[in-house]
DNA sequence: TATTGTTATACTCTATAACTATA
DNA sequence: TATAGTTATAGAGTATAACAATA
């Protein structure tokens, strides 16, 4: 066999990438949600259900715009997502008093409980992942991720 | 009409999910990449596809398996993304004397021509958002963006 | 036996457009 | 006319499993 020199995968030059901020948040993502999706495993939930149980506790009653808007996800993806959930038992839609067009969304008992189990799993894995951000690391990262996405921090216009 | 209060979407309570790492890590990822893929779009190509095209541009020869687990692509769809890339004349796969299971990949001229054009502009959507995190902000960042997807900074085991 | 890569397939998430019903 | 929500549909990204060729 002749020595062909296999290249490493360390040796991987990562160039451009490696210095973009959005590359990096992205590898930082991938390593955070993988360990999150660990843990809502053990109830068969997604982190954009988790994000739509988490939304409806604290603000029971929310109509569908207003859940969508507050997390990002668009009218006509909202509603089959929040379908899921309900066929489950975890969510309900309540007609609201004075608009027969819109709907309030409340946890039911069931949901209220899977979010109960999940917390302290959920507290665990922030912790984990605040303790290698070392003292003060946290509040110090979360206010650089505030920066990029409040539009009012950005200067360019 | 009656005053039916409409709940103001400002007035939606943030609670858990924006102490959360992870979600605002989501957050600031989906305004960097908004930004980003108005980049892209002038040359109709994904983020991934540009994350394949800017390895090879500093790796080239790699193989798909390194390509992949470089940028945290599983093998089995690599395969298509890279396909999409060639057909289009952007890449090719080259074979390696030594083993043909493997190939080699690399940009043509038109692949590398391609991500010239892009320079710039990458550029100045990078320091968009580097102004937006302040002097010193940036490299801040990055510190603790691979404390989070660094395995070896997990203190839990 | 292990590795490189392909094929098939399914699911989640995202995006757009057309639609109904109410306001 | 505008708003709340639904339905249909398409595309990207990710995941697993089974497979062929080669090492």
């Amino acid at each position: 066999m002749a020595m062909i020199r296999k290249p490493d995968d360390d040796a991987v030059q990562p160039g451009l990438l490696t210095e973009l901020i959005g590359y990096n948040l992205r590898r930082a993502q991938m390593a955070v949600f993988g360990d999150f999706h660990r843990i809502l495993e053990s109830e068969d939930i997604r982190a954009a259900q988790f994000a739509i149980l988490e939304i409806l506790r604290r603000n029971p009653g929310l109509r569908q715009t207003q859940a969508g808007t507050a997390l990002g996800i668009k009218t006509a993806n909202f509603g089959p997502m929040f379908d899921g959930l309900e066929r489950r038992g975890l969510v309900e839609r309540r007609s609201i008093a004075g608009d027969r067009r819109a709907k309030g969304l409340f946890l039911t008992d069931a949901g209220t409980h899977m979010l109960g189990r999940l917390d302290d799993q959920v507290t665990a894995h922030e912790q984990r992942f605040a303790a290698r951000l070392g003292l003060g690391g946290k509040s110090q990262l979360l206010g650089l991720l505030h920066r990029l996405s409040d539009p009012a921090f950005d200067t360019s216009y």
